[in-house]
DNA sequence: GCAATGTTTCGCCCGGGAACGAAGTATGGA
DNA sequence: TCCATACTTCGTTCCCGGGCGAAACATTGC
């Protein structure tokens, strides 16, 4: 009767709250093991066995395996971007069970969305990019200007290795806690790659929020205030 | 232990198969009886009707009573969105119950997406606005330029009201068959308004799948080019 | 008021699937 | 070689939740 994809199937993978669980785990892009993934879903090894198979036929993770560890990835930043659209929603709905606690503001701060940033900062780094004249639309979806490839480029990031990618440099992706658009993408994670890099962001053991360092708290803003002025030339109409 | 909002139970949701089907069926933009519903889904009566309280309760629906007529549609633009969202990745999955049959080309050829023009014609409707410096990237989001909203008034559009309503008058919306971007928000659904109220497109009983009339096979492809090579003064950098 | 239609409530059945314990298999280190 | 760790497989239990039929409730039209 209805046509189209099946959307059930992937819900009903992400409607477990365990396999929810460890899915949203694994929005911090990192890989983890399968007893990490126990250990946050609050179950047992064996259930979490199954429930990798089963997420694992839906294409919705990547095993591999390395020694006697098995670790689990994101199948791709599609998967990535579905689950922010799906987090952003239940935001919206009033499902949360957020009572605002220290950690939460970290993850409202700064936080990874897959492989790049997302959170106030994130949101901040895409405005910069913009008012900088940094990106433009095209007909084939967001991309680098010009001004943006040199931007990028005196910030140290392989601009050569980011054009070559099949990956596209750029995309947005909806940020959950500020209900705005931040960047994904290749430029998006080389970006962060580079953030933390330079120090300015610490991944956390517990959770996707990011710490910001103190001399992030200091290079940042700076930072974003000069990509945002370098557009000071011709603003886009 | 994981924070952020409670992506399961919207998972569960949408999870099962006579839901999912109902939730598709509503991507039509249209409001359905539950009658209609039970028919679409394939599930009696009693069914249908617990099914809408936990939709209704979900956040994901929003239901009328109009006589003894029950009338349900999406509680929102979001709501169709993410939905969107899971419909591309159960798609690229392979999740698709697909055997490309007479609707299922009709359906990329041009579909409703909630509100909006979706499918091919939805894609060349937004590169042609596109290509012709119709939108513009700003700090909050996608906006009309002033090219874009003098186009628009010329197609008949009430421009006045899309720029006092409340809801942002440009959006994307990731196309599940076309795999890039198309115009959502509030202009994208006037302009379906419009194509349907000109004659161009025409919606089916049956499906979320567009006819296009004669007339629009004419036009359609017309004004994609005009609205194209209205850029050719100043295109962006 | 009465019959027809649309929807909800109740009670029941039933299947699927999530969880665990115990035992089995692989890997790495002493 | 032998044990410890990491994970899987198997078998079992158990409960949640979807489905329907029957009956109640609501609304419209005659």
């Amino acid at each position: 009767m209805s046509h189209g994809p099946d959307i059930a199937r992937i819900g009903a993978l992400i409607g477990d709250p365990a396999r929810a669980a460890m899915l949203t785990a694994l929005m911090s892009g990192k890989a983890l093991t399968a007893s990490e993934l126990a250990r946050v879903a609050g179950i047992g090894a064996p259930t979490v066995s199954a429930h990798l198979v089963k997420l694992t036929e839906g294409g919705l993770i990547a095993v591999e395996k390395q020694g006697r560890h098995r670790y689990v990835r994101l199948a791709g930043a599609e998967v990535a971007e579905a689950l922010e659209a799906l987090l952003g929603l239940a935001q919206s709905r009033g499902h949360l069970p957020f009572r605002p606690g220290p950690d939460d503001q970290a993850m409202r701060r700064a936080r990874v969305c897959y492989d790049h940033l997302a959170g106030e900062m994130g949101i901040a780094l895409y405005r910069a990019l913009q008012a900088g004249g940094a990106l433009a639309l095209t007909p084939d979806g967001l991309a680098l200007t010009d001004r943006g490839q040199g931007l990028l480029d005196g910030l140290g990031l392989d601009m050569p290795a980011l054009m070559r990618a099949r990956r596209p440099a750029c995309r947005t992706c909806l940020d959950w806690s500020e209900r705005t658009h931040h960047l994904a993408g290749g430029a998006g994670a080389a970006l962060l790659t580079r953030f933390q890099e330079l120090g300015w962001l610490r991944p956390r053991q517990t959770s996707r929020a990011l710490r910001v360092t103190l001399e992030g708290e200091r290079e940042l803003p700076r930072l974003f205030e000069r990509l945002g002025q370098a557009g000071q030339g011709p603003p886009g109409p």
